[in-house]
DNA sequence: TTTACCGTTTACGTTAACGTAAACTTGAGC
DNA sequence: GCTCAAGTTTACGTTAACGTAAACGGTAAA
């Protein structure tokens, strides 16, 4: 069966993104779609690569960074040295990844206390009436 | 006891900044230290603020919601609706943190995989041996 | 056939968050 | 008195990540 394939509308739609972004994204060259034609055809290859460089933007990860991860998910990979200097540039951004998990816990902690101060002087405030 | 003080230099050594960020900061409204003479003099709160906005800026937050979240600490908030009204808010920026949370978790996750690919890949070879 | 989209390329514009350079002041040490 | 490091202001430069506009092609419905 022919693989699922999607119009660059399809895609921004679903990602909730412009079709500008997505032509962006092509010329850096993080996303290589076939054509049909004129236009551009994406496959499910191309539709997760997307997927993951827009949760790397969420967490405040530049292209560039984007692209060092997934990269790391195919196996341009062969001998003993790559392997290990592989592993140690995940470990880096595992170390990242953990600063980042470290930081937003400490914003939400002050949430919470913020949120407990507004909810105790709201029961104050009723317990005044 | 007079308060710690801290100079622009002190600061942007402890936060490995340059002097340049920090008067940034300053331009924008973000910390307003107080002058001796000419020079501009640091106190803990100001140095504080500076420490959340580089929590925030590592986490991808712009410095506009940076401030918009350290506003949320100090207490302009008098009558119910405002307190309602800044309730909402720390839940906004809740369910952010949180979408962040899972999208690193899964940026972990993938790198579990690729390491534990490599390890095994490595296994292999150092078996054929 | 005309209208209405969807797509394309090319190219200049924009914003955030500083970097960088120049020119000047000021207090500390020699 | 001179130097030197650390501070200051002013101002132009830079990069990333798109936005926006113009001008055009294909096709499907009215």
């Amino acid at each position: 069966m022919p693989e699922k394939t999607y119009s660059i509308s399809d895609l921004a739609s679903e990602f909730g993104v412009t079709t500008r972004t997505i032509r962006f994204y092509e010329e850096k060259g993080l996303v290589t779609p076939r054509r049909e034609g004129q236009k551009r055809l994406y496959n499910q290859a191309d539709r997760v690569r997307i997927k993951l460089i827009l949760r790397g933007k969420r967490i405040g990860m530049t292209l560039d960074e984007c692209v060092e991860v997934i990269d790391m998910y195919d196996p341009e990979h062969n001998n003993a040295e790559q392997l290990h200097s592989l592993i140690a540039r995940v470990q880096d951004k595992r170390a990242r990844f953990e600063q980042q998990r470290r930081d937003i816990d400490e914003m939400l902690k002050g949430l919470d206390e913020v949120q407990a101060l507004c909810e105790s002087a709201l029961a104050e405030a009723g317990a005044a009436n």
